[in-house]
DNA sequence: CTGGATCCGGTTTGATACTG
DNA sequence: CAGTATCAAACCGGATCCAG
């Protein structure tokens, strides 16, 4: 009940700017959501939970890759007072805490995934664009 | 001229997942570009950039808002590295350079806006979620 | 006068070691 | 296994200084 009943506020923005009213307080919100989730951990985070469903810290850990248990227990914590994920702890000898996406986590998933196609599509434009750059520079 | 066209590799990860082949190799490639570039600062220039069109250093750095003449040289920089922004200098008495989105640069941003679209609509949920964590933080 | 490079202080990050 | 504690390193931001 989100995409369809939004109010177009910013939908002009998607094709091209047409230098208009959009709401400078809501842009502002918005903005600061956007500094606070546009982090390299929580998209890998929100990926491999929505790719792997629930997991548990150290396998999570694991299958995003590189990232340290500090960043991780970090992340997740902040993902999990945004209301993105949820944290189980199973009460047991050796402590089991499940990582699960929420709704709210997933419809975020959702919405990188066009990101993540993006990536997918371009990552030889940038790399290609890396070499040039880096050969520019260099010859300089 | 690309979201029609990539070929649906993790479009089932779209919706929801089912434990399937998606290339490894692609993945971690994909994976290495969205570490790189899931800057807080990249989002927020792409936006408005995207938004007002090209736009001077310090008139860039005015619009985003917070960021410092550092962070917005360096995010620049490795925007331009990465072919997402030109850089054009006027070699005139005052300098004067613009800053301008390329077209790989304007994909991103019409990709990252699903992002933004899906923060307009929850930025409530977030705020709700957020005060109910610090609460039952607060209540232990 | 604008773009941006440099130096310094504060914060964040990462590696390792330690506890329940 | 899941996290915390500790310390060193890297990074960020602000002010200042330099080049055109």
């Amino acid at each position: 009940m989100d995409q369809a009943v939004t109010p177009p506020i910013l939908y002009e923005w998607a094709g091209r700017k047409s230098a208009q009213p959009i709401d400078p307080a809501l842009e502002a919100l918005v903005r600061d959501i956007i500094g606070k989730i546009a982090d390299k951990w929580t998209m890998l985070i929100i990926e491999t939970l929505d790719a792997h469903g629930t997991l548990r810290f150290t396998e999570l850990g694991h299958k995003v890759g590189d990232i340290s248990q500090k960043m991780l227990t970090k992340t997740l914590r902040q993902m999990e007072a945004d209301g993105l994920v949820t944290r189980t702890v199973h009460p047991v000898v050796p402590p089991h805490v499940d990582y699960a996406l929420t709704d709210l986590g997933r419809g975020l998933g959702a919405a990188f995934c066009s990101v993540w196609t993006w990536a997918e599509a371009h990552y030889d434009d940038i790399e290609q664009s890396r070499a040039a750059f880096a050969a520019r520079q260099g010859a300089v």
